[in-house]
RNA sequence: GGUCUCGUAGUAUAGCGGUUAGUACAUCGGGUUUUCAUCCCGACAAUGCGGGUUCGACUCCCGCCGAGAUCACCA
């Protein structure tokens, strides 16, 4: 049989760190075993609904290269794909319901049943609306909610990530199918549609492990085979035990795109994160991922977010494409990230200073603050160098001497490239019987005062014979 | 309170009835002619507690403790 998974979010805001990877292991299972994703949008609640978050939704996951089988945008032949436009297929569902006796309209007012949840809750006992059962219940019709009728007994099931489950009785009860307004509720919903749609295995955040036993009962009585299930444990916030959430702070999948980490690295380290295929492999494809990834080696206990893994491997992936594919492949992601200053230069200028500095770059966004200095003349800050801890002890004759030197003989360059340029810089280190230290942090800060940059060779080479000896001279005339 | 789940270094994890308990991030130290980074080398650091079973337990069993989930006309 076809393997056919779903992520099914509910349009509600954006896709953050904590709840993506109910769309990233749906995915990976899926393309391993040459199934189909289905991308459910789960809008029956209209008070939750935000405009706009279908789109993020699709945003993200296409971002991620998350392509969904079926769903929104690319059709399929379940479609409609959105629940609310799906009320008809529910409601035939719960008239089957009724009709074998498993479903009843419940005409009790809300403020009753709160009213019995509060009783419960004084007596510490839990609440279980099967024990309220109304005795005489109307014909079903819109405006009343419909209530499972449920048939408490001892459920067993296996849970592909947390083993063999088993639950008695005292969990399972009369919940609401139908609300008032029309709308399924997701515990019928789910059910319906994932049966309805072939889904093979529902993967879904453990939070629903508890509810287990109802959805099992409601596939007993609408005669629906159960589906494989699979329970993803939660992403843990950085502070604390709880489950990363928008009330911490979790950051939307696409904020990290916007901040410069490539999708790549954002896929394996969430991938990774209460995962691991058994081997010491960190750095994985997505081909990768989905030929390693198995249900049975998800992690049991909650895994908490750590943003500067992350960022470790977002660092190894940015060396990775450059290594491999080669700086136009690089150049070709940064895209916005270069500072304003570097829009009146030319590709190829921008692609020489990428391939010099990709080595320090976290995030691509590193580069605006990273390489102002090769678009524009820095700001002379003598501070800079006469704090500078080497060449404190030099005095301001010595440094202008110094410069001055240098001058000199890099004007007499005949090929200003990093090869020749080195060996000046070696021929000086002699000559001037400077340190290294000395000598070279005097020049590499006239140049850029910044405090860091490439090799001094690779800098000068970039920035070229002009402005480098016309920043050189500056310095010295500000000495 | 009922029910369920989880518990290896700061973090993510490997492992297994017998290992010097492995790896990565982080941290600290060192190296690669300046800085920052990359890269390389090294250091620190863990089986929640208590009982069993066993020649031997991180591993199996029980209890405890700790953490989390759930008990909505939200998903």
């Amino acid at each position: 049989m076809e393997t056919v998974t779903r992520f099914a979010p509910s349009p509600t805001g954006y896709i953050h760190i904590g709840n993506v990877r109910s769309a990233i292991y749906p995915y990976l299972l899926a393309k391993q075993q040459n199934g189909k994703m289905i991308l459910r949008i789960e809008d029956t609640d209209r008070e939750r609904y935000v405009e706009g978050a279908t789109e993020l939704i699709e945003d993200t996951l296409e971002w991620l290269g998350l392509n969904w089988d079926e769903g929104p945008i690319v059709g399929g032949p379940h479609a409609p794909y959105f629940q609310s436009e799906r009320k008809a297929i529910y409601h035939k569902y719960a008239r089957k319901l009724i009709a074998s006796g498993r479903a009843y309209a419940d005409p009790t007012p809300s403020t009753q049943i709160e009213q019995y949840r509060q009783e419960c809750n004084a007596n510490k006992t839990p609440f279980l609306y099967r024990n309220y059962r109304p005795d005489n219940t109307p014909e079903w019709e819109p405006g009343i909610p419909l209530r499972f009728k449920a048939e408490p007994k001892e459920y067993q099931w296996h849970d592909e990530v947390m083993g063999d489950m088993h639950a008695g009785p005292e969990v399972q009860d009369d919940i609401v199918l139908i609300k008032k307004d029309g709308f399924p509720t997701y515990n019928f919903a789910h059910i319906v549609d994932d049966a309805e749609m072939g889904v093979t295995h529902v993967m879904r955040g453990v939070e629903y492990l508890s509810s287990t036993p109802n959805y099992l009962a409601l596939y007993d009585a609408l005669g629906i085979k159960r589906p494989k299930l699979v329970s993803l444990p939660h992403i843990l916030a950085p502070q604390g035990n709880k489950k990363l959430g928008k009330r911490d702070g979790a950051k939307s999948v696409t904020e990290y795109r916007d901040d410069g980490v490539l999708p790549e690295a954002m896929l394996n380290y969430l991938a990774c994160l209460g995962w691991n295929d058994g081997t010491e492999q960190e750095i994985y494809t997505k081909d990768e991922l989905i030929k390693a990834f198995s249900l049975d080696r998800i992690q049991t206990s909650g895994a908490r977010y750590d943003e500067t893994k992350l960022l470790w491997m977002n660092g190894q992936w940015l060396r990775r494409i450059m290594d491999e594919q080669g700086v136009n492949a690089l150049y070709e992601r940064s895209g916005g990230f270069w500072p304003e200053t570097a829009h009146n230069h030319t590709d190829e200028y921008r692609k020489q200073v990428l391939a010099i500095i990709y080595d320090r770059l976290k995030t691509l966004s590193d580069l605006r603050s990273m390489t102002g200095y090769f678009f524009a003349d820095p700001e002379i800050d003598l501070d800079m160098i006469t704090n500078n801890k080497f060449l404190k002890k030099l005095s301001e004759s010595e440094l202008e001497e110094l410069l001055k030197t240098s001058i000199a003989r890099l004007s007499a360059l005949s090929h200003w490239d990093a090869d020749s340029l080195q060996d000046v810089l070696n021929q000086l280190l002699q000559d001037t019987d400077r340190k290294p230290a000395e000598l070279f942090s005097l020049i590499r800060l006239s140049l850029s005062f910044a405090p860091f940059s490439p090799a001094l060779n690779l800098t000068m080479s970039v920035l070229g014979r002009d402005t480098s000896l016309a920043r050189l001279n500056a310095v010295a005339r500000a000495i």
